[in-house]
DNA sequence: TTGAAAGCGCTAACAC
DNA sequence: GTGTTAGCGCTTTCAA
């Protein structure tokens, strides 16, 4: 039973005809070759006597496309116990599902030499790429050197088209709130090297300025927003400008900061608010409820990736797509503020 | 710049040699034909100049193998933001990294018909499949006629290897425990239909009666746990047999069950004992802490996508791997029992 | 040490 | 309608 595979030659054999007559009836698209009822039947009579399945290998190497498309962040390796990568990529995959496309998940780890990776994006196993990246990322370079369709998520990158979130839009929500509710001193919580503060905190300082407060940032975080002993004699001295309200750029940090407070004995939201800036929607059945409910900015990452996987499908296509496409995020008041 | 990306023809006729020379470098393994290192450097310069690289669909036709591995689940499609999903595949993906494999996720859908799903699994796109599946799911028929290598999630499955997890243990764990602390009379939630339950109902069921507790079994409850009117009632009575403690078949019944709780005002412990089975380890940073702190088993379901990728990629290569390979699981005390 | 040639399994243009 | 044929880009055997 578990001889070779046939092939398709092996079919029109079988039923006594060429293999174009054969092809005609898988291949996908209509085919030029027109086949009569009979034939047809007695082909596909045959197929199934033996199993016939095509190779979709051999089908890629002649269309020259897989119908797959890939991933690659720039950042770290992809960790799917993160919500940020299992938020966007279940998008991805969705839109996948419905156009019938995979998604292929390519083996790298932080210090695989970067012509390596190059090569595994771009020797024709996906036919498009979404790309988790920023400005000066030497994987950029190689990438426009190639034909591989990409686009770039929640940043713009010289050369491809992007899905962006509104970055600045959440910022200024997150002043206005801290303003009303008569915050003056706030404590940016940012790691220095990171670039989608780039967008978040320069926005904030504008928007706080603006509205008259006064906000110092703190870069000199562990890289999962671990308390700082910058923090922590900030947090000591009750001076005039101790910060009453602690903005965290991404959700991550906010916890990480509430971590430290719980274990001192700090008061959410009577001694200090906080903020974060993300807002992974607990998935409806399976999440625990979380401990606090963090005042955030909601950003659709499942959706995001649904858009850019779209996006980038209709691009293999050959059709022109928008250059930016922004995606709206969304205020949540919790309980945090 | 983005012209036709070349061939190993271009770059043989580039260096003027022909193209086995020009091959024998590039191929990974150890090719029989030998190079003079003039010849060789010749290659390498033309190869350079031209920014080629290997096309790894024609590699694959040729070699007749993708160093691509895949995942299929006969139970729902896959959502990565399921604990249980991304725990896993996160699993999977470490293990591909090691060994410099890939993971494809191929796109279905629930209404997608067998057939469909078969093809796509066989048809060369990957040299061998993860499975998480149960007895009787007519994908096993189909794949049974196959000669994909297939190692299977969770579950026994005849004509397949598989991984499977202490479900015995556990439950026997989590009776003791329950026992231990005085608890007689027991409800446990589990859905009609699902196999997994198969393994540790009986099994608890057992270790009960030894332990001379009393077990009302309640399969009438929603596809996600939630709670059932017979539930509600046998809650309200007060009788001699009213339960003391939840057994839940998974941590996710468990939620759902404390979040009824909670609602309703019931205390956890002090009225009710509930106990879980899959205890997600939560990311060390990027995770919210719960809410409660659910006595469970833990399952080490990164662990186990990790072993059953690299038992496959072994049988891949070859080799023979074991029949059933068993993961031992870890009781864990919360606070909710 | 090098080159020629035969495929891997399929698609598509073209001739009958 | 149906069959023939030339590749897609690579690997590998065999002969030179």
């Amino acid at each position: 039973m578990k001889n070779k595979r046939p092939t398709l030659d092996d079919v029109a054999k079988r039923a006594g005809v060429s293999k174009s007559a054969a092809a005609a009836i898988f291949v996908q698209k209509q085919s030029t070759v027109r086949v009569s009822p009979e034939t047809r039947s007695r082909i596909l009579l045959a197929a199934q006597e033996m199993n016939y399945r095509p190779n979709a290998v051999a089908t890629s190497l002649r269309r020259q496309s897989t119908n797959t498309i890939g991933y690659y962040t720039g950042y770290v390796t992809v960790d799917l116990r993160v919500p940020f990568h299992n938020h966007l990529l279940n998008g991805i995959r969705q839109a996948c599902d419905e156009q019938k496309r995979h998604l292929l998940l390519q083996g790298t780890f932080p210090d695989t030499p970067i012509e390596q990776i190059y090569n595994d994006l771009t020797d024709g196993k996906i036919d498009g790429l979404i790309l988790h990246s920023h400005a000066g990322h030497p994987i950029l370079d190689y990438l426009r050197q190639d034909r591989l369709p990409v686009i770039s998520i929640a940043e713009k990158l010289a050369g491809f088209s992007a899905v962006t979130i509104d970055d600045a839009g959440g910022s200024n929500s997150i002043a206005e709130h801290l303003h009303a509710l008569g915050h003056r001193h706030i404590l940016y919580r940012a790691p220095g090297d990171v670039h989608t503060t780039s967008q978040r905190y320069p926005q904030f300082m504008t928007m706080a300025s603006e509205l008259g407060m006064e906000v110092v940032r703190d870069s000199h975080l562990g890289s999962f927003g671990e308390v700082s002993a910058m923090e922590e004699e900030l947090l000591r001295s009750g001076g005039r400008s101790h910060p009453t309200a602690i903005v965290c750029w991404n959700d991550l940090f906010a916890h990480q900061f509430m971590r430290h407070c719980k274990k001192n004995g700090i008061k959410i939201p009577d001694d200090l608010a906080v903020t974060g800036f993300d807002g992974y929607a607990p998935h409806p059945f399976f999440e625990a409820a979380p401990a606090y409910e963090l005042t955030t900015i909601r950003v659709p990452w499942v959706e995001i990736g649904r858009i850019a996987a779209q996006l980038l499908l209709k691009q293999i296509g050959g059709a022109e797509i928008p250059l930016e496409t922004l995606v709206p995020v969304e205020f949540v008041c919790g309980t945090t503020s």
